[in-house]
DNA sequence: TTAAAAAAATGACTTTTATCATATTAAAAA
DNA sequence: TTTTTAATATGATAAAAGTCATTTTTTTAA
């Protein structure tokens, strides 16, 4: 498909994170001591509980990012794309990872050993500062979601999933919501049983916010479902 | 009641938090800018929407952090105590504030504009790391807060929260949790309606998990309090 | 292409939670 | 203290969501 930067000093996708932060030298050593890594739909990145030495930064594809609940529940947590950096958390506080990555589509994901990073937060302010600041966005965008977990009904939290993945995916040439998820993976999204999210779903292609072909979704009647999720 | 220092140099709160890796010197300045205010149970330390140009130290006192739903409930993201800095991804990310912040009971903080943090931000990057790190806690304490609303039932958010409250407030004399809410406040923090709050609390009492004098609560059987959160 | 497996859809039913009404108790103010 | 107000408690009912069972459709693999 497209094609694929060696060197991180080429690699465009570096201006979507902190990486835009180093300096020339700094990249060049990240750069050589970084692996590229191929994987696969529905294959595993890291699992919860693991102690990673690195962070990944993501090439092409999108993974999703879950925590297993005490009841048996996977709740995904976040979807990541192209640009974005997992395991940042994990590697910065010296932690064992909270969260899982398994890929949604196939994944071309670069592994940075941790030691490299490390040498660039200590002496980089700018690095140590970019990434402060993507946390505390990150920080924000959890708050949101603590508030629509607890305050808003499956229906409306469904409503949101599918504004943010148009938003954050755009639509193909059909229409159609780019990032197609498994009606599970929706309801692992918003936080509900498969049936509860199939039946929402039904529910919204009768009074037409919504038509669907398959798996993929299109969305019909934005305005509705924005008045919907407002509780208007 | 207890001792107030008037001067960062001298003040054990800072242990609590990222300004214990400011230089003798940073602290000196920030000292010097700081101003301490004393705010009453109930007041409002700043809301939602507004812009802060620095951040407030909790020297002492309890505060909540919430946030309005759509829907018009308040709901609480957070409770911070003593050393905990209010306001820093606002000022971090130079937004303004997502979360209201009011006193639960009478609170004295201090003040540090913006521009004293910001020069030892750029210049300490041990002072930035710490930010970092607490800040990648709070990502990771999100996380879980995530999992609970969207996993678990309301019963075992209460549980939990009770929980939360005797672990970091400890209990009285009289072995009743020192942090008293209200029955509403608890709710906002779980994420239910009051009364669903008051049902469950009420059943709690009749199973002997707690027992109530007034608002307060004495946990009286931590084990089974802990399987229900856990769904065993 | 066909068989097998997985995902989606729907029905029936139960449990959980929200909402509205009202009573009781506790706290604050006159 | 007495009055007023706010907080807590409880009942009745409706709505939302979960669970289990089964069917239909789609996808995958033989």
């Amino acid at each position: 498909m497209s094609h694929q930067e060696t060197r991180c000093e080429n690699c465009i996708v570096r201006q979507l994170n902190s990486l835009k932060a180093l300096k020339k030298e700094e990249l060049k050593r990240i750069s050589d001591s970084k692996t590229t890594r191929i994987i696969k739909k529905g294959e595993s990145i890291f699992s919860e509980g693991e102690k990673l030495n690195g962070v990944f930064c993501v090439q092409n594809g999108v993974t999703k990012l879950s925590k297993m609940s005490d009841n048996g529940k996977d709740q995904i947590v976040k979807i990541a794309a192209k640009g974005e950096i997992l395991g940042q958390r994990s590697v910065i506080s010296d932690q064992i990872t909270n969260l899982s990555a398994v890929a949604l589509n196939d994944m071309t994901v670069c592994y940075i050993p941790k030691n490299e990073l490390a040498q660039s937060l200590n002496e980089n302010t700018q690095f140590t500062q970019a990434i402060l600041k993507q946390m505390a966005e990150d920080l924000k965008a959890a708050d949101d979601v603590i508030v629509s977990m607890a305050q808003k009904s499956v229906k409306q939290r469904i409503a949101e999933a599918l504004m943010y993945l148009q938003d954050n995916f755009g639509v193909d040439n059909e229409g159609y919501i780019s990032m197609t998820l498994s009606r599970e993976d929706i309801a692992n999204v918003v936080g509900t049983a498969k049936e509860a999210c199939i039946r929402t779903l039904s529910a919204f292609k009768k009074e037409q916010l919504i038509s669907t072909t398959g798996k993929r979704i299109k969305i019909e009647n934005e305005k509705a479902l924005y008045n919907l999720i407002e509780g208007l």
